[in-house]
DNA sequence: TACACTATATTAACATTGTTTATTTTTTTA
DNA sequence: TAAAAAAATAAACAATGTTAATATAGTGTA
């Protein structure tokens, strides 16, 4: 059971951190800081530092809840397909989907705060795991059915965490073709290659 | 011809970049600031102004700097080396030890500065371009030997650039594997990947 | 109900960093 | 050598993170 106390303060920091996701979603890194955050949240600055040992810390949590959302987006994008690789290809699509919709969230989840140590624990860890564990469930079945082996799986999940952060760094820096549809057409043969489905057709071009 | 002015001013410049990079290479950029650079240059961190709009002009040359380095160091390791698949190994491992050999470089062109705007030429445009350049002799011998088609061979070069930054950006992080021996045999093995070679020998499992 | 005590919120203040303005020092030139 | 120009620096300001001191609100008890 929680205490009125417990409660409330949960309520108090779900305000700044409400307030701070806010800011991230809207202006992105650059503009949040501790008074802005504080004056959305409806409080003073110094308010701030009675909930959360710092803006690392608020910063931290901010990242936690928006690899959650993200997770729970692929989730809801992939929901009732057929496991395997098509389902793959759907949930990294939707990782892709959801930083690009966020540009701010990306640049603070891999640019900005990735080893802002300080936080016990690394937010580089948690995105790290982050396509790793969308992607599990879908691989696992792909070695079931015989498909690859262990160690291709191994390669193709690192295959597919690399060429999203890459393909994410440089489409949201505006490196990338130029449209997001033409990006899509990129990220859906980039995905191909990371699994390995390109060389198996190349009549395709 | 230079003139004397034109002389002194490009020393002065010069004590400046020198100084930045320094700091770059030995502490990286979160230790980067006027104050520091102009120290280190031996003069007032006002002087600074007097031969730079602001930091983010310095920070720019210096990029441009790194990114030659890079370039030439690809140069320098693959010398006398036969044009082809081989070799295009060869210089992409050149640019992940560049930037495995000084973090704080990488940190910066592919992480701090990359978007900052404010000088006229993106940070982003040269990075984008890095891998594309050290890659382009070697793709465009592959195609004319036959062994990959001018869309593949963009494929090709978008799989490298994008392995690569993201490669880097977890290793840099401390998330992949570990030691540096470790972090290598995956770079083979991605760039393998990238390239389109792992599929063809699943054997080697 | 009034008062002491505690918890909470806020204001004031300080440190750091980027940048601009004003002042001093140095160099050039007539 | 003295006036003018150029260069270097010091002083000052703004933004931001953070802490210390102060004020306010809430709570329990005589």
């Amino acid at each position: 059971m929680v205490s009125n106390k417990e409660l409330q303060e949960k309520r108090m920091r779900g305000y700044f951190i409400e307030a701070a996701k806010e800011i991230l979603k809207g202006e992105g890194v650059k503009a949040l800081n501790v008074r802005a955050v504080s004056e959305r949240a409806g409080y003073s600055f110094a308010t701030l530092y009675n909930y959360f040992k710092d803006l690392n810390e608020l910063t931290f949590i901010c990242v936690q809840d928006f690899l959650d959302e993200c997770d729970a987006f692929a989730d809801a994008q992939s929901l009732g397909r057929i496991i395997g690789v098509e389902r793959l290809k759907i949930r990294m699509k939707a990782v892709i989907n959801y930083f690009t919709q966020y540009p701010g969230i990306f640049e603070l989840c891999f640019v900005e705060k990735m080893n802002d140590l300080g936080s016990r624990q690394s937010t580089g860890r948690m995105i790290f795991d982050l396509t790793d564990k969308i992607a599990s469930d879908d691989l696992g079945a792909m070695i079931a059915d015989g498909l690859i082996s262990d160690s291709q799986a191994k390669i193709i999940g690192m295959s597919l965490r690399n060429s999203i952060a890459g393909m994410l760094i440089f489409y949201l820096n505006r490196l990338q073709p130029a449209d997001y549809k033409e990006f899509m057409k990129i990220v859906e043969n980039q995905l191909d290659s990371a699994i390995g489905l390109n060389e198996i057709s190349p009549d395709q071009i």
